[in-house]
DNA sequence: CGTTTAATTGAAAGCAGTCAAACTATGTGG
DNA sequence: CCACATAGTTTGACTGCTTTCAATTAAACG
């Protein structure tokens, strides 16, 4: 069990070769992410402290996926045969990470409605939406104000959209109030307005707290 | 463990309510779909004979998701709960559940790449080419003629596009000679060509014969 | 304080959507 | 076996959302 630093940008884990290890996120934001073959960039998901960042490895024969730090990472790496012996130990560990993986899958087709069938502007609202639940998961921020430590360019590439409609639509969100912008913060004076904005629900995360 | 049939169309399963069974596609062809405020349809995967429709109502709140009948379909549907006593007795059982889900996984965040960053002839070439893998699976045609079992707008739903696009996509690919239509059914004259223009590398389907 | 990175804005082009109509296949009942 | 009804495919013309390209401004960083 190592933990290793990651600074903005830099690969967590690559996709391509079988690895032999899995990791967690234990601080900072990282992404993944897939590449075409002309080099563009889709963001596939997000995560914050405590997210398994590749756990499959353990399982699958390799990463479909790059895993890149978006701001300063801290990350726990340990060996992946010991997960799966630990899940094949003890059931309630394989149960757990089950859950976690068809959470995973139940994200990733939102994500595929997101980008498939919604305008820019809703698939926007809808992405803010699930990055502030997320990071706001731990803490509120006592002012409403949000870091948004996503450059616009990679909030396109994780929205299917080009950096320059991004800017374009948060312009838009802006001026509808539904955001407001100060810097690289971010707070939202109505959050029910743009839920409604985004149509998100969500229910499609699965926390445990708020099922039903 | 009971069998139920179903015709095109119907609703094998549906978004929202939790649900106590889970269920096994044994014949036919159906999809999962997730639908906007608007109406708007979503294919979000593929199942034929032998998938899980379902597995995560054994472990998971509820369904996001719909499942339809596409073509004729009979389905084995057992207690949800029985599937997750199993799971906790037996690792075995376990792992190979969380192998079947990072795999459905990593086949979401293929879609999500497909629908977020490739054209729409790239795209389009692209879903052939998986719904040309998935149903050969289990048999190939001796006349190389595949049946086409989705309409142009479930193939568009799929993709996220139109059905008038996925009409003049089809025609584009058929005019290069990638594909041929006649009638319900398709064939690949160069399959390697279709591959080439899907960007389409069969590895995030994680079969268990093409590891590496 | 200079250099790099990110955000912003405008103008133009294009891919894909929308609307509408015609055509074809499929299936049903008489 | 034909007539009709329905579902799906095909085509054209037009619109428009996003992208692309390019240039400017602002912010972040060493």
């Amino acid at each position: 069990m190592t933990l290793r630093s990651f600074s903005s940008g830099d690969f967590i884990g690559r996709e391509g070769r079988s690895v032999s290890t899995c990791a967690i996120l234990t601080q900072g934001f990282a992404v993944r992410q897939k590449l075409t073959g002309l080099g563009d960039c889709q963001i596939v998901s997000l995560h914050g402290p405590g997210d398994a960042l590749n756990f499959q490895n353990a399982f699958l024969g390799f990463p479909d996926y790059d895993i890149r730090s978006v701001k300063d990472c801290v990350a726990s790496f340990f060996n992946a045969s010991a997960l799966k012996d630990l899940a094949a130990e003890r059931p309630a560990v394989a149960i757990s990470l089950l859950m976690g993986a068809f959470t995973e899958a139940s994200i990733a087709r939102e994500w595929m409605l997101n980008t498939g069938r919604r305008s820019a502007r809703t698939r926007l609202a809808h992405f803010l939406c699930e990055y502030l639940d997320r990071i706001s998961l731990r803490q509120h921020p006592a002012d409403g104000k949000y870091e948004l430590r996503l450059t616009q360019e990679q909030i396109g590439d994780a929205t299917g959209m080009t950096a320059v409609h991004v800017n374009r639509m948060l312009k838009a969100l802006q001026s509808e109030k539904l955001i407001k912008q100060l810097g690289r913060f971010l707070s939202v004076p109505n959050m029910a307005a743009l839920m409604d904005a985004g149509e998100y629900n969500p229910r499609y995360l699965h926390l445990p707290q708020a099922n039903s």
